[in-house]
DNA sequence: CGGCAAACTATTTTCGAAAAAATTGTTGTG
DNA sequence: CACAACAATTTTTTCGAAAATAGTTTGCCG
């Protein structure tokens, strides 16, 4: 299925995006094209094609001449991204409202379901890898923005929705309570479906903000 | 003051992009390794690391394995960028207007003013190089965003403004008229420093909607 | 002991060439 | 004449090393 004969550089690049967002390289990190050439077996060609792509994402912060370094990790940064969430899912749910099909809405209901379907088994362990419920999540919420019509926009989004997961990781083990999300997800599937754009946004803003509250409690 | 001594590939990303936001390099133009290594002077290794980041920033599109182009355009992607920069600036205005200062107000009226200077010689020759008062209108849509707070926010701003600039370029020449937008400034900034938030907004949106129907007079 | 410069080490940046893959061109066959 | 298989050429991708720059240690002198 999978491409197995791509490019190094655009492996690796999924690669070392995975290693940051699962906080195996933690915030600050440096580096280093040595070190990065033997962990990931090859030349510092494809790594630092890898590290110019992920500089420009926001991953990696790049300092002239002096190399590269995980991002850093801020309250501030989060509650950025968390607002920047907010203001461009809710106007991608809004569109999608508008102008999806009932192809749209079947993808919708099917993603809610694989995702609720996921949620017993709670299988977060701190691994390197990416959990299935993870990915049923990102489907989910990637399903509802889906119909609005802007690649743009959902490009935006898919960045800052990969962005916010690495906070969600390095906050884990800090909050031992494992937050009930289902309803929340029920409750902005169903809005949706009735087409109440007004109800769904503010339950999925509502959403995010409760887990940003959640993950920093502290700050705004 | 400008850093003389920087890497090599962060200058020709510089050059590369302000080549294709000139329509020096037009749209689906091959950008082939070894054309712009003679064309920029340097080995391909620079070359590749500046059109990696071009690619995450949408100039460029890369298709693995056969190389790199310049990215297309297109009246649906114009519309796109439009769309979303009304969205964003208008919300990065709204914030803003909420929360700068006295510095910032005078920021706003700094930058007007200096664009304002620059509008009777209308100088857009078609050549290579940005004009001033691309510069200076630059300056003064930055400053009116300047406060909304969100870095994030600021970036996506700017790297759209940025893409929109090259529509702005490909068009010139279809039309003969150029269109008044000095009243429209002077509006913008009016309504933003008497702190009408509603009104700014509409205004800006109108502002950029209206450059919109005036490059591409077919499209919604 | 402390400041400072020269020498040394480590790392990033850049180049040029080898390896891998795609594109083009050619020949032979149905 | 169409078309598939094969050879030749071009281009992308990757590597390894040279050049350039940053960081560190050493040694000298006030």
């Amino acid at each position: 299925m999978s491409d197995k004969v791509q490019s190094l550089g655009i492996s690796v690049f999924h690669e070392i995006k995975r290693d940051i967002l699962m906080a195996v390289l933690p915030p600050c990190q440096k580096l280093g094209l040595k070190m990065l050439s033997d962990r990931y077996e090859c030349g510092t060609s494809p790594i630092r094609e890898a590290l110019n792509q992920l500089t420009v994402e926001g991953w990696v912060q790049r300092i002239d001449k002096r190399g590269f370094f995980v991002a850093d990790a801020s309250a501030a940064d989060f509650a950025d991204i968390l607002q920047n969430r907010c203001l461009l899912e809710g106007e991608a749910l809004r569109r999608s409202i508008e102008r999806g099909d009932s192809a749209w809405e079947e993808q919708v209901v099917v993603a809610h379901f694989r995702m609720s379907a996921l949620d017993r088994d709670s299988d977060d362990q701190p691994g390197s890898t990416v959990s299935a419920w993870e990915i049923a999540h990102r489907n989910f919420h990637q399903a509802l923005i889906s119909a609005c019509g802007s690649r743009i926009l959902l490009d935006n989004c898919a960045r800052l929705y990969e962005l916010n997961i690495r906070y969600r990781v390095l906050a884990r083990g800090k909050s031992r309570v494992v937050r009930k999300v289902a309803h929340e997800h029920d409750a902005i599937k169903d809005l949706t479906l009735k087409r109440d754009a007004a109800g769904a946004v503010d339950a999925l803003v509502r959403h995010y903000m409760a887990t940003g509250d959640f993950l920093f409690p502290n700050k705004a």
